[in-house]
Order: C-alpha cells, then structure tokens, then sequence
DNA sequence: ATGGTTTTTACTGCGTC
DNA sequence: GACGCGGTAAAAACCAT
C-alpha cells in the first residue's frame, strides 16, 4: 500500500556537477546540488542538503555617513540580525537582567523592583506570544489536512482543542508542531467514529508515518486520552460509497460484522482488513460484485487478508444462522 | 531485544470470458 | 491471454513483554 517512491535516483548525481565557481550559477560543493540565495538572509544555501556556503553577504550595520536627520532616518538600519530560530525572528526587545541603568549605575531598591515586575510581565507576553503563533499553525495545517481528508468540522474542533491541551501542558518542546497536529487529527477521527487509517494520514501531513504513530502513542498517553481500537462498522459506509454500492450492501456488511464481533472473531485483527472483507462479502451477497482488488484499493488492505477474513466472516454467520 | 501473531509480498494454479 | 479468485510460503510489520 504505502509504495516508497524513491526519489534519490542517479540522474541527480551524474548531471550538473564540477562546475567551476565561474559566477553566481554554482553547485554545492558537497552534494552538487543547486545552490539558492535566500535574500533574507543574505545566504547562499544549497537547495538540496541545506550547506550554507555564503553568509552574511549583506552588510547589517548602520549606513553612517547621514548629514541631515531626513537622510538619517532613510539610511539608519541599525539593529541586531534577524534570525529564524526564535518565532519573532529576534525582534522583541529583552529587559536586561542587571539591575543596572544605561550609565552603569545599580538602581534603587524601588527600581529594582519595578524592573523585575516589568521582566515577569515581559516574558509573559512573549510565551504567550509564541504560543499562539505556535497555536496559529497548526491549526491551520490540521484544517488542511482535515479538509483533504473529507473529515467534518465537529472533528477538526476536537482536533484544535486536542492539541490546545498538548500545548498548555508543554508537550510540545522535543516535537514538531506538525507531527503533534496530526496526531491530534488522529486522535480526533477516531473518537468521533470516523477514523482515518494512519496511512491515509501519513499521506496528507508533512510527517512520516513512523513518527505520527509515536507522537500519537505519547499524546494519548500525557493526556491520558481514551481511545478505544476503531470499530470496523465505522468504516463501512465510506468503503461502501467509495464502491458505490447499495444501502442493503451495506447493511448487510454491518450485520456480517456484528455476529463476528458477538463470536469474538475480530480481537488482534485489524479493524480495516475486517470491515473490507465485510464490504466485499456483502457485494457478493447482494449481487453487486465488486472485485477484490477494488476492495483492496480503497481500503488499503492486501487482498489476501480480504480473503482470510471475509471466509471467516461468512462461517461466523452461517454458524448463527443455523444455530 | 524477543517471540508470537497478523499482514503483506510474490508466486502458482484453476476456471471463465 | 487477461482477469478474478484461491491458496501457500516466506518476509515484514506489529505488539506485548
């Protein structure tokens, strides 16, 4: 299902390499990769591996040579560098630890405490500050994934306040807002019934499979979130109209899977291969054939598993029709 | 890490259109 | 001959320990 596409071929290695720094059309040294100039920062970076190979080509510091105040305030750009590692790009002004004044001199004791006062406050705003933009982004991305995912609002809104709960109790720092985000989409799905298979996820967030999962094991597990395994049923309407099969198809998938579960036939299997074998029985049962292959594709599960299942699931009911 | 279970992959044979 | 389906063996993924 998840097919990997390579995408390191050989083309990139044998073009475009060993070519002399002539001008400003150069190679990375290191990977030969094309190289980019990121204006902002006045660096030339390789697009491909990151390699900075020129910095600071821009010259930060004030334009001194000002002989009016109009000239002056046109040509003054004093102030530090900005930078990408913090959220405001360095901008805000910090209060001094030193309970110095400009000269040097120490403060009053009143001072002082103004001072501290003024220092509380001052980081206050500025995690808040964080925090929302923090807040700000992710929330959009998991709009976006939601919405390419077909999940309805009541579940993007869990989602938000899944991961406004993630960020209050500081679970954030060590993970990255997007992997948190689609856990919290994950998580979310799930408990309103209309679960997302991780696959389906991982297809739609910037995030590899393997850390969403981990990320969502630590989420739920912090927050003590209560998520019981996906009820197969839940997924049968979308395979059924992914199919486009009939109301009575689908009925029937949900009965075949109702004794199943009554028989205890469902425990360690997996809750999709289970309601995909269900979907494709109950074509075979209502005459509306789909193939198994049909099946497999739109459920992601191997058809083999679809034949397993859908066998057991068919002994199951005979066993209660007859009994 | 390990072992047990489930799923997937790959391949083969059979019947039908 | 291609297609749908069934089965099998071995590899891979998953999960609890």
């Amino acid at each position: 299902m998840s097919e990997h596409v390579r995408t390191y071929t050989a083309e990139h290695v044998d073009d475009e390499q060993e070519e002399q720094p002539s001008s400003e059309e150069l190679s990375c040294p290191e990977c030969g990769g094309q190289l980019a100039t990121d204006t902002e920062h006045g660096e030339t970076v390789c697009a491909d591996c990151g390699l900075v190979v020129e910095e600071d080509e821009i010259d930060r510091g004030p334009e001194w040579r000002a002989f009016d105040s109009a000239e002056k305030d046109q040509k003054s750009r004093v102030g530090a560098p900005t930078t990408n590692m913090m959220h405001d790009k360095g901008l805000s002004t910090n209060i001094g630890w030193q309970n110095k004044d400009a000269y040097g001199r120490s403060l009053s004791s009143r001072q002082r405490e103004k001072m501290q006062r003024l220092r509380t406050w001052n980081e206050r705003f500025r995690t808040r500050d964080s925090k929302e933009r923090n807040l700000k982004q992710a929330l959009g991305e998991i709009d976006r994934m939601a919405s390419a995912l077909g999940l309805p609002d009541n579940v993007r809104e869990t989602a938000s306040v899944i991961y406004r709960r993630a960020l209050d109790e500081d679970l954030l720092p060590g993970r990255s807002i997007e992997g948190v985000a689609t856990s919290s989409l994950y998580a979310a799905a799930r408990q309103a019934g209309t679960p997302r298979s991780l696959d389906e996820i991982a297809t739609v967030s910037r995030v590899e499979k393997d850390e969403i999962a981990r990320t969502y094991r630590y989420v739920v597990r912090e927050l003590k979130l209560e998520i019981r395994p996906a009820d197969p049923e839940s997924y049968v309407p979308r395979f059924a109209s992914d199919l486009g099969l009939s109301d009575e198809a689908e009925r029937r998938a949900r009965s075949l899977l109702a004794t199943a579960k009554e028989q205890g036939l469902h425990s360690g299997k997996s809750p999709v291969g289970l309601a995909a074998a269900a979907v494709y029985a109950a074509s075979l049962l209502t005459n509306e054939k789909v193939t198994q292959s049909e099946v497999s594709d739109v459920a992601n599960i191997s058809e083999v598993t679809i034949r397993n299942r859908y066998h057991e699931l068919l002994e199951a009911d005979e066993g209660v029709a007859m009994g």
